[in-house]
DNA sequence: CGTGTTTGACCTGCGC
DNA sequence: GCGCAGGTCAAACACG
């Protein structure tokens, strides 16, 4: 079992500006594609693909430097999805909170990379189309329900579709990284407060 | 000993 | 009603 070997846990950033990351080794941002189930919600980032009811955001690719720092992400801006999605199991229609989904088509050579959360995987399945193998990972923290889907490309395109489903209900086990980092990186004098804002929003959603 | 991975079985929704 | 496809569970095992 060969997991991240990186330790940046710091995967779903969101900045304003062109956040330079000082992690991120073999990843490069791709697409940023946002799953709401609420007609007219989202925002004018938003393209249909394969007429499925996602939305797809086109961000910036860096591509790594040599060396392993140095990735840069323009990411759009981001919204928040609205709830009403059916539970299954559940007879009488009983809303459930669902419809967090996002989906993330990124190219690694890694499979799975550490966003800071503990996933363990519940499960594996190989899709239709494809020699893929479908991964499907799930938030090991206690009331936390967030499950995580990686689908690995093969050799083909080397690209790798993460999908994340639901909402953290507690922080990151490596939020306090998170708090290091920001402050290490007031060291650039940099416009720190959108940072903060940015994982402000990203961190407690809820 | 606890935690996470593995792997097949099982369940459910949907199409025919 | 059945089969397929996608999603989940859980027993057993592997690892620190
Ligand atoms: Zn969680």
């Amino acid at each position: 079992m060969n997991i991240s070997q990186n330790p940046s846990p710091n995967f779903p950033f969101f900045s304003d500006e062109n956040f330079i990351n000082p992690f991120m080794d073999n990843f490069d941002f791709t697409d940023l594609i946002f799953d709401v189930n609420e007609g007219g919600n989202n925002n004018g980032f938003i393209q249909e693909e394969t007429s499925s009811p996602i939305s797809i955001v086109s961000s910036e690719t860096f591509t790594g430097e040599s060396g392993g720092s140095g990735s840069g992400i323009t990411t759009s801006s981001k919204k928040e999805p609205t709830f009403g999605c059916k539970s299954r199991g559940s007879k009488d229609g009983e809303t459930k909170e669902m419809g967090h989904r996002v989906a993330f088509r990124t190219r690694s050579k890694i499979d799975v990379m550490d966003d800071g959360y503990k996933w363990r995987k519940y499960g594996k399945k190989s899709v239709k189309n494809n020699t893929n193998k479908r991964n499907y990972y799930k938030c090991s923290n206690e009331g936390c329900t967030v499950k995580k889907r990686v689908e690995r490309d093969g050799e083909d395109a080397a690209y790798v579709i993460t999908t994340y489903d639901g909402v953290h209900n507690h922080e990151s086990p490596s939020h306090v990284y998170y708090n290091d980092m920001v402050l290490s990186y007031d060291h650039d004098n940099r416009n720190q407060h959108s940072l903060l804002e940015a994982i402000q929003q990203i961190s407690p959603p809820y």
